[in-house]
DNA sequence: TGTTCACATGAGGTATTTTTATGTAAATAA
DNA sequence: TTATTTACATAAAAATACCTCATGTGAACA
């Protein structure tokens, strides 16, 4: 149900994601034409051309492109509006936007996927959307309303967002079956040896380098898997958070280097904007979420 | 034109400022009974009743409260959106909402009036709106976006916020025609005199306490003329600006203290928030006031 | 050159919304 | 008490908006 429906707003942008009109019927669930005629009514009012369309491809044109975003955007608070009007009425509904950066799964002491099984048995209409990016771009997505609720160690923390300690995550440093140290015994290993190999830094959370004091590092990775992989190859050493490598499919072919030296904990946090934890379905999240996590801590 | 266009929130809103059905007729231009089975619709949508209305006067519902606060941001932020989409079109268009605190028509080098003037002179199809408020109060309709421009000393600045510094204003200590110390030649009057006499305060702005270390004031005022006039009663000092003085119809009625000694300078600055400062709307009244005052300062 | 693809257009029907006319209930007046 | 007015609700008819179906158009491709 809709309160703020705006059928030409959302039309341009399924159609946009759909890349064209004649995907965008089984999306919308009307005819070809009738997008046609929506488009056209809405290129009509704006005074302006949104998109190129035709035998030779779909295109947004530069305002078109600028439109979308905004159309977004509005369509996004749009829907959030609804929500919370509709839970006035005493349920709990509407978008529900998590953000995590990635290999959370992993992390024992949280258990999302239990938190959020735990979330959808409740009776609810709430529609979950779980996004995989870097800190930064979370909170940027917090701030503007992209996101309701995010999971990251953040460490620059900004005064538009409330943060909730959750739990710690370990890091150790690991190499691969095919580096030199792999097979070295422990008492050959101290922290001159291995500032002698080359690093695979993360793009953001645990800096390695300051520590070891290695040269600029040679490889950056966005993402865990990819950490792992780099590691694996046996050129790099590298951080990894220790509930990872417990998954890990191969983890027989990393080896710790020197855990009782090298290791860096990281804090996880909630964050959420303030004015939007008012929303029951953020609220009852959050209070999953922490309750999960103080669990996990005593356990 | 409306793009985002919600004929059951608006009618809501409409209705609610109307204070009833039956005047809102005239405001939406339909009848009667299509505002009934909007509002109606409108109630089936939430699902609880927003108003309760009959003979016995029309009033909000607890909930309806909260939903017409929101429904009035969303409209506010639909029409802003309307207004940054039509005018990639090249038109300037779109609400123009902007705040001042009083007393501001008489600040020779701003001439708000003038800027307005030539504004409304262009070809535009702007609507303009002006809203007066304290500092605190401007500063939180710029952040939610209730207004896109304001103009005063801003004391707090936030980080949300871009300033520009537009003049400075002049406040001096003047005392009534029937105060004791309205007939005192000028060598009689120092400041230890003037502190035996009750201050009337303005509740933001300058503070003139500190300087004269009078007691607590006894009299607090939030507006330019009504600080003239507790003035005027004779029981009071006060400090008003120099160029409201000049244009205050009673000013022999008044009379400046020790004007060398006691004068305080507030610098006035223009503020929006970034965001909103791409509309073109915006971008030409800024510059507008900022060009009005840099020749002000000239002559 | 003909075919296909992706969208545009027009006619006609369906849904939605609005108006007109009238009803109802509470407050006020007689 | 009863009549009247006020403010809104409701039903049916009228108006409007919107969609589908059938078909057209023009660019790309075989």
């Amino acid at each position: 149900m809709k309160l703020l429906r705006n059928t030409l707003l959302e039309t341009f942008v399924t159609v946009v994601e759909c890349g064209g009109f004649t995907d965008a019927q089984y999306a919308l669930g009307i005819t070809q034409s009738a997008i046609s005629i929506r488009i056209r009514d809405l290129e009509t009012a704006l005074g302006y051309r949104i998109c190129e369309r035709g035998r030779g491809g779909f295109r947004l044109t530069e305002r078109g492109e600028i439109a979308y975003r905004k159309a977004g955007d509005i369509l996004r608070s749009a829907r959030d509006f609804d929500a919370e009007l509709l839970e006035l009425r005493g349920t709990t509904t509407g978008d529900l936007r998590i953000g995590t950066i990635d290999a959370v799964n992993t992390l024992a002491e949280l258990n999302l996927a239990q938190v959020l099984k735990r979330f959808l048995d409740r009776p609810n209409e709430v529609q979950l959307e779980v996004v995989v990016a870097s800190p930064t771009e979370l909170t940027q997505k917090l701030i503007t309303g992209d996101l309701h609720v995010a999971i990251a160690p953040f460490r620059n923390q900004v005064p538009e967002l409330t943060y909730t300690e959750l739990c710690q995550e370990e890091h150790r440093l690991y190499c691969g079956q095919d580096h030199p140290l792999f097979d070295l015994p422990d008492d050959q290993i101290d922290l001159d040896v291995i500032s002698q190999h080359q690093i695979c830094q993360r793009s953001y959370n645990i800096l390695v380098s300051p520590v070891l004091q290695t040269a600029q590092p040679k490889a950056t990775v966005a993402n865990m898997e990819a950490m792992a992989m780099m590691i694996e190859t046996g050129h790099f050493l590298g951080p990894l958070p220790v509930h990872f490598i417990k998954n890990w499919a191969h983890r027989d072919r990393l080896r710790e280097l020197a855990p009782d030296k090298l290791n860096w904990n990281s804090t996880f946090y909630l964050a959420t904007r303030p004015s939007l934890a008012q929303r029951r379905a953020v609220e009852i999240l959050v209070q999953d979420i922490v309750k999960s996590c103080k669990r996990g801590q005593e356990s």
